[in-house]
DNA sequence: CGGAGGATTGACCGGTATCAATCACCGTGG
DNA sequence: CCACGGTGATTGATACCGGTCAATCCTCCG
């Protein structure tokens, strides 16, 4: 094979968890009927036949399955433009609930599997969009496997920020729509230690908790220094 | 939605860490060119260009990140029938190397796109393909975010013990093609901690250890309950 | 103003990493 | 065929990160 000096993962450059960008665009997503969700309302349940995917329109949603025992894995955040539920088994390979109050544009999977027998053009574009998917799923076990507490959240708090970014928002100020708790089960971790996580990122003069959702990033290049591994042999 | 009552994730039943079918069936991926590997030789480096796509006819592959302090994060070994190098990025999102001794087929992807903008079926197949990675890497995740060290090397004995089983061998003898240290960097631990759960797997008769690398499943229910945590509150 | 749920902080402990020292296995060469 | 060497595996001792339990604290609403 080539001979590649790349041969390290995207935390030499940029860390990411969530998707870099939308799975799918509007234009290639067929209409369907949108529907308001209250915070914390289940949209569907891990093992149910599938019968539509969603496109969210505003608000969160998170993805997640649970263990036996009641612990729970959050694989990713979706945000605006994201769709979720795509996969191509006939049930949901993982449950999905709202963070905050949601708008979603639901979309019957016959209606995609029509389009996408028909046309390889839109056929090709599902294929895109999990392959974003499972980078970004790639990703955070990375951070999850070989990252310390500290450097989970910060790569957590860059991502966002570089979400911000992306969409025109101001990328120094970071509005968390989901929980204390909700952070820890995206990142392995419990409750207390993210709390403790944030507060030395502050105390380190990283960033500044203008209120528990409301996160100020005051030295960005910083941030990115705390989730570089310096390994003191 | 709904009302579920499955919402709890397959650990309620069968605990699984890699793809659960090969990802494309031989008859549906195009003919390529065969070509030996050595153990421990790269196949392709995460952020190269991209050019071909490879189907395992034997032996196995390591799918892996490193970060920039030389830590390493496998996300699947890849066996006969698996192809890797999928995804609609145009350069490899992670590395491969072989484990031991491996025979790999390369297709093109020019060919796969070719094919694929043409063929729905073949686009749709892709697709299926992909999502089967992305639900394994899930699982993967929900193992390292949740589960314990006896309880990781427990699901990853047990899906290796399945995938015999699926694969027509016997599903209580298990042979490692690979090292405790890559074991460790698929379960996000240290090589020292894997050595000490198999001893501990032994110690209490569920496991045999032959040899490092032969490993005969004593009490194939008793490992299914070392997966499930039990909580003692 | 008061209540409730989430967030923070503290004390303590256990699991796992780390460092270090054998041990076991396997391939090589005499 | 056996001795030897090297690599990987195992075991032990110790430190420490992060989980758990518990007690406030804060914020947002009613």
């Amino acid at each position: 094979m080539s001979t590649s000096v790349a041969n390290i993962s995207q935390y030499s450059g940029e860390a990411k968890l969530g998707r870099a960008t939308p799975s799918i665009c509007e234009s290639v997503l067929p209409g369907g009927v949108s529907k308001a969700f209250a915070p914390r309302q289940d949209v569907f349940y891990e093992g149910d036949e599938k019968r539509s995917v969603y496109q969210i329109e505003a608000g969160a949603v998170c993805l997640y399955k649970m263990t036996v025992d009641g612990r729970r894995q959050i694989f990713d955040f979706a945000f605006a433009g994201d769709v979720i539920g795509l996969g191509a088994a006939d049930v949901y390979s993982c449950s999905a609930q709202t963070v905050g109050a949601t708008l979603l544009k639901s979309v019957p999977v016959s209606k995609l599997h029509q389009l996408a027998s028909r046309d390889p053009k839109f056929a090709l574009g599902l294929y895109r969009a999990i392959s974003t998917e499972l980078e970004a799923t790639r990703d955070l076990l990375l951070t999850l496997g070989q990252q310390n507490a500290l450097e989970r959240v910060a790569i957590f708090l860059l991502t966002l920020s570089q979400r911000n970014e992306r969409i025109g928002r101001n990328p120094r100020l970071l509005t968390l729509p989901m929980t204390r708790s909700d952070i820890a089960d995206l990142l392995g971790m419990s409750t207390e230690t993210v709390s403790r996580c944030f507060t030395k990122l502050k105390e380190q003069r990283l960033i500044d908790i203008i209120r528990g959702s409301l996160i100020q990033i005051i030295d960005h290049a910083g941030l990115q220094t705390q989730t570089r591994k310096v390994n003191v042999h």
